[in-house]
DNA sequence: GGGCTTGGTATAAGTCCTGAACTATGGGGC
DNA sequence: GCCCCATAGTTCAGGACTTATACCAAGCCC
């Protein structure tokens, strides 16, 4: 049980260490002197600590490549059944769970109906933690192999200890997750808010690839954003940072659910646009309704609306937070962002300044609604990174 | 011309003589123990490094403090006079430059006028560079004293080696600021966007110390923000992030300046209400026209107005960015905060999500709008502090 | 003056990175 | 087949750091 030893020696291998798994994990396969380019560190470093992910189990040699006229390099990667990871979607309707191994390939999954309103938290936990059973004997994984648990959850997630939940909209007031958790497995548990952790996913695996500064909208019933400045999801004071679905883009507009005026979400959250285009709720499930609207000519001065909003608010993110992507994500947004993309743009253009809107592309999310079990088990997959290690155990 | 090695063991040193420097200067004096304490270094390395600062003639013993029953102390501190460093405000109106120490305290200053629309480049640089004469001479402290010049500049200030200058309602288009300030000195050239230097000061000096998620809002003729996120200014991808003033909080609402429409600087800008509240342009200075408004009971309309508005903008950054803190700044600022803080705050709240509210304070600035040239000079201090030595000299 | 408390320093040990020499592996010219 | 070269990776001595331990310094209290 002895500590990192963080002073700050006994750090730099453990730092040299994190860096050289991190680089691997993402660059999938490479030799020691790729790795040595890419980290700046020296060849005979990178051999030595190599050397201990070796023992270690969490590195493996790869076959080798030709390199014309010279030895051929060994290729190395991170062994993905090194360890596994758990990715949990706790969703207004279901609990989903994922089990990936490291190179996130799935291996088993479970997944648990709520009956509407039937989201009392003892009910989840309780559905948690029988899917975390139940995937593990489905793929044959043993407890002890498994690096973490990470759980995307509706509303707010601060970044305590004991993952106190808020959410709003959900009913659960301060609910203390990680520890109810706890109190059922031994495996770590991760949280975070289900957009943040769907961005993630976009930004590893997505469109978010490559990119540092990256806005995630998320558009759907409600409207949510996360925000990735310099490969960290920005979380504020609180972690609710984001909040995009609430700012205002009209002084004294229309009242929305959260009980102010003039909110994003009122103009073009999907019950905002199918209120105004059907008159009523609609009859089918609201993802065929609003694929008809798109269809539908007489649909068209709503659109307008809605695009110019949509800009308004695109906008507003470009200006404030400079970054060089903005995916469009969110079942709702992926439907409008698919039929009006480049009308999009060019309103998000008249409302952001040249400079900012020069260097940012505007794009569509690649994953899906699935990604946010993906991107909370990349929680886990964070902290392995992060610490070079397995987390320790009890 | 050694380069500081990076990579990661003569680095270490390089660190923690940073840390340590760094925590000297915000703690003002320290023990070697105090200072063991706060960076959680060995004893030993502290007195180490300290050893060479003192040697190097940046830190000196200051007295000592009794310790109840046991050796007394010695204090340490950074030696003020080891070098200078230079603020420059370049605003709309005038260039003002003033020499600090590396306490802050103000050594000697200039002031150049600019001729309404005549704020060529040329113009301003040669300000810039006879100011800089003027106040060495004023203050006798020779060039080579000199740690840095820092330039708070309007618009967008890109943090490439040229310090590219975007003023867009300022008429500069990408201006090679610190090229052409180097071609007149060889003092090390710094510069950043006016609100992002100025938020800087508040948040060594002012109402943000003790903060590390502020957002310092900056309210004149102009209106911008500076975002300090982990205590650290938040730039994005290309250093323009932070620009509140544009952000629309009405869609089709009125031309803004900038082209766009319904751009939050249209209605809270001091032009904005100087506008709606006179009919045409004031006669005399506009920050006492704007005084005597506040003071006037008929233009209570346009104040609830643009109240408001402030509201709504206050709340989409709470929301968007979750800070502990909001602080009202700029010549407008203060004088319509001071005038109706309440108000505001009761704006806002009807404008933000209860959770991040909750959490956060607005106040006002404490510093006036001075500072911006006292965070320009901050930037120097910074690099100082960041590399532990003066920068490197040709 | 002796014990006690607190502040600071020297010394030796241990850890880690790195540059230079060295080994490994293959291609191509003749 | 032999030699040279190019590329990849490893070994080893050397140097730079931090730090634990023991030690000195300085003052209070009795």
């Amino acid at each position: 049980m002895g500590r990192p030893q963080r002073g700050t020696l006994r750090g730099v291998r453990r730092g040299n260490r994190a860096l050289l798994l991190r680089t691997l994990y993402f660059e999938q396969e490479s030799s020691r002197q790729d790795l040595s380019r890419l980290t700046g560190l020296s060849p005979a470093t990178v051999s030595n600590v190599v050397a201990d992910l070796i023992t270690d189990g969490i590195v493996i040699e790869a076959g080798a490549v030709d390199s014309d006229g010279g030895r051929p390099r060994t290729l190395l990667r991170i062994r993905e059944s090194y360890g596994y990871v758990v990715g949990v979607d706790v969703g207004e309707t279901r609990v989903r769970l994922e089990l990936f191994d490291l190179a996130m390939a799935e291996q088993a999954k479970a997944e648990y109906a709520l009956e509407p309103g039937a989201h009392e938290p003892p009910a989840v936990i309780e559905h948690i933690l029988a899917g975390l059973g139940s995937v593990l004997a489905d793929a044959g994984v043993d407890e002890s192999q498994v690096l973490g648990m990470g759980v995307g959850a509706p509303g707010i997630v601060e970044q305590c200890p004991e993952l106190l939940v808020h959410g709003q909209t959900f009913g659960w007031d301060g609910v203390p997750l990680g520890d109810r958790l706890r109190a059922g497995t031994s495996i770590p548990v991760f949280a975070d808010n289900g957009a943040k952790t769907m961005g993630q996913a976009e930004l590893w695996f997505g469109a978010g690839q490559g990119a540092r500064h990256v806005v995630m909208t998320l558009i759907g019933t409600g409207v949510g954003a996360s925000v990735i400045t310099d490969g960290v999801t920005y979380r504020g004071a609180s972690s609710s940072a984001g909040e995009w679905g609430h700012t205002t883009i009209a002084v004294n507009g229309r009242v929305c659910r959260c009980g102010a005026r003039g909110c994003l979400e009122a103009y073009i959250g999907a019950g905002a646009l199918l209120g105004r285009y059907g008159g009523g709720p609609a009859a089918g499930d609201e993802e065929s309704a609003l694929a008809a609207m798109l269809g539908d000519p007489t649909a068209r001065p709503v659109l307008d609306e809605a695009v110019a909003c949509l800009g308004a608010g695109l906008g507003d993110l470009v200006n404030l937070f400079n970054p060089e992507r903005v995916i469009l994500g969110g079942w709702a947004g992926l439907l409008i962002g698919r039929a009006l993309l480049p009308e999009i743009r060019a309103a998000a253009g008249r409302n952001a300044l040249t400079q900012p809107m020069a260097q940012v592309s505007i794009e569509l999310g690649r994953l899906g609604p699935e990604a946010v079990a993906l991107g909370a088990a990349t929680l886990v997959v964070e902290d392995f990174l992060l610490r070079g290690d397995a987390p320790h155990r009890s």
